[in-house]
DNA sequence: CTGAAAGCGCTAACAT
DNA sequence: ATGTTAGCGCTTTCAG
């Protein structure tokens, strides 16, 4: 391996004055010197040592995400996916290299937090993890910095999605194309599926829709089956929605195929809507109405979040930052106020 | 911080016990003293600095994973996700962490050998990335230990999904349920495409079925437009194909829309097949028949070698682990033989 | 069984 | 404009 002192040896000079030429601090060297060290040491091969600058400097240039695959939401669902992918661009556009975190490494067991910094990482992502976990809030509360994602702590940065919003957005339009009997399928109760019920609520009291408890229903996120049977459920009721909202497109699809088995048309005989705004939403004919979460954003966002609390540590306050999604119409809600013929 | 100094001075020994007591090399020191550094450290809440170990041992304990987002086929397919996550499984087991290896950081271009070595990665697991790029070549063939997923270099190790198997199962199955005119929709000609064509090719001739080279097309994988544009086309000829065979099954979902705007019905006008076997596959009705990589397996294998030549660089030999996928029959292939009445 | 000392590669005062 | 020097926190001979 070809160290600093290596080309100081070879360029007659001290180490001081390669590492200053090499590390952008060169204001004090001549600049002739300059080009004549990085040409040997281009020519050296010279590679840095993160390691050792580290060390020294105790800035790591890394960011360390935690994203613990969880039941049926970890990395291969499509709105983390591209969370990840996204926080992966803006770290990296920023001169930061990602690790992940995890509470072991092997047979040892490290907290989050010690993990962070055994590996001296300079902030973290909070991208997908149990919040209730105390070990989270430990982390979150340290002198670390942190972003959380869909998730808020008490006078930290978080990175949320406007879930309150996406809800309202869908009763409107449901509403608009005049449907009353709305059946919500929520995910399980997490900090995001209350947000979501909040905006159900609060949309419904303004678009005057009657909330019929007996059309709300709990399905865990992303288990098709579970909305599968709270979709069966709906459609036996004396008096069943015209419409059903479920928490995902995947969780749309095990409805559908119930509805489908059942002989009845989307929308014709029935409406249904979606959220995520997945791929396969727009793929599907019909397609899917459905709310898009913007997940691209979400985690550039993070990112540049977080650097920003890294690089400026006294002045960045904490900031709760959302991020607008948008109504994908597609073409699975019925519009109600022509069947007038 | 507190740091090994910080230990030995309130437990009144040296530095020295205080490191072997606390990295396992104890053989030498008293259990008792042991213990006793041991419950000093926890008390005082004493994390390990990872760089001052690296720098001292050469040995981070973290695999760099190259991942770059290329075209439709990054982080967000299915496939790639799935690979990812039992990466990621497979080296947190076994005590290493993963960083992500891109070719630059912030403005600084790196190549992706001086960012791995810049990093100190013990190996490199390079699951998705353009490899006919010199860059990689580059870093296979350096000292670095390295495994590549779905790709394989002279003389190193590997680890591949059986595509060309995957191909011959799919003909097998379509010729048994009796089809002769069979289109192959294949993704842009990589090395992964060269090799289901191959298996197409030999599985066609062993089951004696004509090849018409008017229905073989291309499509970029992942991109369900190109693949419908061939869809329309195979429909279009004057002596239509019975089955359509797809680059994946987000391309099937795209052939789908055009079969379905036509009125045909699949499985009974057109037999489709899909690739991948991603969840889409199992929800949908009917259920694709397509065949059904194991990402997962694909992940934790690649992650055990690449530790396996880390741990054991001399006896470890080069080797192409292919791993098994399955052929999941689905409801998207009709049965020709039946066709009598 | 324990400790002293050297040094991994680098940066940053502080000289010169 | 360049060099000297002292560590960052840790492991590891080698001595005692």
């Amino acid at each position: 391996m070809v160290t600093i002192k290596d080309i100081a040896l070879k360029c007659d000079l001290s180490i001081a004055s390669v590492s200053k030429a090499l590390s952008g601090k060169a204001s004090d060297i001549n600049p002739k010197t300059v080009e004549y060290i990085k040409s040997v040491a281009k020519e050296m091969g010279y590679i840095p040592n993160a390691s050792a600058r580290v060390l020294k400097t105790n800035h790591s240039y890394s960011i360390g995400v935690l994203f613990e695959d969880q039941t049926q939401s970890g990395i291969q669902h499509e709105y983390f996916s591209g969370i990840l992918s996204a926080i992966k661009d803006g770290c990296e556009a920023r001169g930061y290299d990602i690790t992940f975190i995890s509470h072991h490494i092997g047979s040892r067991n490290l907290t989050y937090y010690e993990h962070t910094r055994f590996r001296n990482c300079d902030g973290v992502i909070i991208a997908n993890a149990e919040f209730t976990n105390p070990e989270i809030s430990y982390l979150v509360e340290s002198d670390i910095p942190t972003v959380t994602i869909d998730y808020v702590f008490e006078n930290r940065s978080s990175v949320v999605s406007d879930n309150s919003q996406g809800m309202h957005d869908i009763i409107e339009y449901v509403s608009q194309m005049g449907h009353k009997r709305i059946a919500f399928i929520h995910g399980e109760l997490t900090s995001v599926t209350q947000k979501r019920l909040r905006g159900f609520y609060q949309a419904c009291q303004k678009y005057k829709i009657e909330i019929r408890e007996d059309m709300i229903k709990e399905g865990r996120y992303h288990v098709p089956k579970d909305s599968a049977i709270a979709t069966q459920e709906l459609l036996d009721m004396s008096n069943p929605p015209t419409c059903i909202i479920y928490p995902d497109d995947y969780s749309l699809l095990g409805g559908m195929t119930v509805i489908n088995k059942r002989g009845l048309k989307i929308p014709d005989d029935i409406s249904v809507v979606g959220y995520d705004g997945i791929l396969l939403s727009r793929l599907m004919r019909p397609e899917f109405t459905t709310y898009v979460q913007d997940a691209k954003n979400i985690g550039i966002s993070a990112a540049k979040k977080v650097i920003e609390i890294i690089e400026n540590p006294k002045t960045c306050k904490p900031e709760i930052i959302t991020i607008k999604g948008h109504l994908q119409k597609g073409s699975t809600v019925k519009d109600l106020n022509q069947v007038e013929d």
